[in-house]
DNA sequence: TAGAAATGTCATTCT
DNA sequence: TCAGAATGACATTTC
């Protein structure tokens, strides 16, 4: 359990990290408040579950260094790190958005006004609570997006500053037309144009008739209740999925055990409900998520198991309730998103029927911004989760492609590249695909973040690529794999085909390249050419053996299908390894070398054709005549693979092979010679085998040394070469000092020597006297005539010392 | 078809 | 003294 809960708690935070990345805001303050107690408690406090949060990984990419992760300063940090990044976004192109926030605004019946945003889990919470009187359900700051066919009261559209500005006497009983004097024209516009939108798509006045639209409200609060307690009394097994049928999916199929979708009462259960199978589905699928009593906030929580067991109370009360065991593995929580998966398939299925194709079309091409179209558009909110967690300020996402070009956001890594969930109810679903649209700008640069939150088949499209991973395969295999060869390419300076490469070769079991197909005259497939041979070093010694000579260079099991036909051939053993270290073969030793880049030869010579080639006509299958054919093909083919001392060997009846005959030990070769009778021709065969093979095997390390040799010598050379190039730059550099010094000596020299004066004031002649400097630094004058005499004593010793040479 | 390159083989020397 | 390594020279094969 331990394990599984650090391995989703690093998940989370890495799709935090993301959620970031994008753009999309996650308010870890507002879970940290103080409204909160025990959540607070349990990131902050004792308990264990935000120790294995590797929050290392944050410190180490943004600038929380230092902070301890169990510091109450992290709100800060989280807080100073979310304005940072509003800061930075301020640099990045902002497409222009509507804000737009709808606000289900109703009177009680007994009590004061009620006054909550429709927004995610909210809404279904404000429909479940409408009859509670005052209650406000909403995040008071956070703006919202609408389901559509949700807004059962009026449409207002307010800024987001202004959400919680809202007077209850200014919202009452907007759908009545008694529109309140405060709203400006243009509201009044918008909110009927909302109005006969809906009515359009199929949501009659009666849908926003308060009356009956709550005695539906209360049908379903009654269907809920019931629902909830058989969930409390059925916990396990598929609980949660006829928990999910009875809440909004109708009866389940008998033989598919699908949910089957039923025509709902109206579109403001519709999207009551459909947000509440978002929650329950979250709720179920990770159990582990706690839903809070911030409709703004994003943020889940991770349980603490030690406390909590692997359920963990709602706030929310039965609504949030688990509906499913616990199900730590893999499997069960990709089953279960295939469930969601297929539940949102059969949801899309039915709004695609019921919709209009051209407002379908008109959906399509709603997906840049939040605009009356999205609002309007029934297939994106009217049935399907949408993250309303999201501040939709924040929705006004700059386009992604610039903070990732070509990364992780590549349309061709798959329709949807990363499906995560846990971003945080009620919005189970987080696609970063294009959706339906190939174009990554189109979708990142949209203001509507449904387009991104929700899965490309919700947005109208199917992908067509099956069911979505669960979160941690997702993160950890495809996500966290592309930005590593992404990082890898970025850091190491791989192009794109390196890292292909480099894929590759993570693909591959042994990391080897043994790239059989270039090797055409393997039968056996495991026999790689000379040429393979040369441009592999994972397969640098295993053509030898098979062309021409004797020796086992050959690690491969190249020639065992030959050895079946006689004594001699290769028989591989594994100690033969040990005479495999031909690294004088790999190319990637000389790759600087561009003398040595455009050598692959191919010395299969010995080899025979491909198998396609030897594979005999198939009329003369059963012919006596065809076979005796087929088996002079296979003798010739055999004579042709092996070598000549093989040839020879097999012609002398040898029992055994030549590898053996070179590799062997001269004691364990002897022994074996010992044991054969064999004849003086077989045993000078035997012998001239052996010899010819140490000397092949001689041959290539003497050719080997000698490439090294000269490598190094070209080596040495180049480091001659740019030792000398250093010592003349040096050089340069003492003579022009010494030149300066010089140059600043005479100066001074003539300076000092012109202010000097004799006993009578005048300057001393330049021709007459002359400064000496002495060991001990000072500085003489003395008379040119006395200088003349005193270095023709030194001259003369010298004249003398060359005349006695002489 | 000539030439380059790789490789095998022989003779010789050295260890 | 012998096995084996080292190496120059030459042959063979492929490209």
């Amino acid at each position: 359990m331990l394990y599984l809960k650090k391995y989703l708690t690093e998940g989370l935070i890495q799709f935090t990290i993301l959620l970031s990345l994008i753009g999309v805001r996650v308010d870890v303050d507002t879970y940290l408040s103080s409204q909160l107690p025990p959540l607070r408690e349990i990131i902050l406090g004792p308990s264990s579950a935000y120790t294995q949060t590797q929050f290392h990984n944050l410190r180490n990419t943004l600038d929380g260094y230092g902070l301890h992760p169990k510091s109450v300063d992290l709100d800060y940090y989280f807080t100073a790190r979310r304005l940072l990044g509003e800061v930075r976004s301020l640099d990045r192109l902002q497409v222009p958005s509507t804000e737009l926030s709808a606000w289900l605004v109703h009177r009680d019946a007994e009590g004061p006004v009620v006054s909550s945003p429709q927004s995610g889990s909210s809404s279904g919470i404000a429909l479940e609570n409408a009859s509670g009187g005052l209650e406000e359900v909403g995040n008071p700051e956070g703006s919202a997006m609408r389901g559509n066919g949700s807004l059962d009261q009026g449409y207002v559209q307010e800024s987001e500053e202004n959400l919680g500005a809202v007077a209850p006497e200014d919202s009452n009983e907007l759908h009545n037309d008694s529109r309140s004097n405060n709203l400006t024209k243009e509201d009044i516009d918008l909110i009927d144009i909302l109005w006969r939108q809906d009515i359009d798509l199929g949501a009659g006045r009666e849908v926003f008739d308060y009356s009956s639209r709550q005695k539906e409200e209360e049908e379903e609060e009654e269907e809920k209740k019931q629902s909830e307690e058989e969930e409390e009394e059925e916990p396990t097994g598929d609980g949660w999925r006829n928990g999910l049928n009875q809440l909004g999916e109708g009866p389940v199929d008998g033989e598919t055990g699908e949910c089957i979708p039923q025509q709902l009462p109206s579109l403001v259960d519709r999207t009551a409900l459909s947000l509440q199978e978002c929650l329950r589905l979250l709720e179920a699928t990770f159990p582990f998520v706690e839903e809070t009593e911030f409709p703004g906030s994003v943020f889940p929580v991770l349980e603490d198991s030690s406390e909590e067991g692997p359920f963990t109370s709602s706030s929310q009360g039965p609504l949030l309730s688990p509906l499913l065991p616990e199900t730590d593995s893999p499997l069960d929580r990709e089953q279960q998103w295939q469930d969601i998966m297929a539940i949102m398939d059969l949801q899309d299925m039915e709004v695609n029927e019921a919709a209009d194709p051209s407002f379908n079309t008109s959906s399509a091409s709603s997906s840049s911004g939040v605009d009356m179209g999205s609002l309007t558009d029934f297939s994106l909110s009217a049935h399907t989760p949408i993250n309303q967690d999201v501040s939709l300020h924040q929705a006004s996402l700059p386009s992604c492609s610039q903070d990732f070009p070509g990364g992780f956001f590549n349309p061709e890594l798959g329709s949807c590249p990363m499906e995560a969930v846990g971003a945080g109810p009620p919005a189970a679903l987080l696609c970063l695909s294009s959706g339906n649209s190939s174009d990554v700008n189109s979708t990142f640069g949209a203001t509507n973040l449904t387009d991104v939150l929700l899965p490309p088949r919700l947005n109208g499209s199917s992908n067509g690529t099956g069911l979505p991973d669960p979160l941690t395969g997702l993160l950890e295999e495809a996500l966290l794999d592309e930005i590593s060869l992404l990082d890898l390419a970025l850091v190491e300076g791989f192009n794109p085909a390196q890292a292909s490469r480099l894929r590759e070769e993570f693909d591959s079991d042994s990391g080897l390249s043994l790239d059989s197909s270039q090797s055409p005259a393997s039968p056996s497939g495991s026999e790689t050419s000379s040429s393979s041979s040369s441009s592999s070093s994972s397969s640098s010694s295993s053509s030898s053996f098979s062309e021409e000579g004797a020796v086992g260079y050959s690690t491969d099991s190249e020639a065992v299908d030959f050895e079946e036909g006689g004594a001699v051939g290769g028989c591989y053993q594994p100690e033969f390894s040990k005479f495999c270290r031909m690294s004088y073969r790999d190319p990637s030793r000389f790759g600087h070398l561009p003398q040595l880049e455009h050598v692959a030869h191919n010395h299969t010579y010995n080899l025979a054709p491909s198998p396609t080639d030897q594979s005999p006509a198939p009329g003369g299958v059963g012919k006596k005549g065809a076979g005796r054919e087929k088996q002079q093909l296979q003798q010739d083919f055999l004579d042709k693979q092996q070598s000549r001392d093989e040839r020879r060997a097999r012609a002398m009846k040898i029992p055994f092979s030549n590898e053996k005959i070179v590799h062997l030990p001269v004691e364990e070769f002897n022994e074996l010679l010992s044991k054969h009778r064999l004849s003086e021709a077989q045993l000078a065969l035997v012998r001239d085998i052996r010899r010819r093979g140490k000397n092949k095997m001689a041959a290539q390390n003497c050719r080997k040394r000698k490439l090294d040799t000269i490598l190094n010598l070209e080596q040495g050379v180049e480091a001659l070469r740019r030792d000398k190039a250093r010592l003349l730059r040096e050089k340069v550099e003492f003579v022009r000092s010494l030149r300066q010094m010089k140059q600043k000596m005479q100066s001074l020299h003539q300076e000092v020597f012109s202010r000097l004066r004799d006993e009578s004031g005048r300057p001393y002649p330049a021709g007459e006297f002359s400064l000496q400097y002495s060991s001990d630094g000072s500085v003489l004058l003395v008379p040119r005539r006395l200088c003349d005499e005193q270095q023709q004593p030194s001259r003369k010793p010298e004249k003398k010392q060359k005349e006695k040479k002489k």
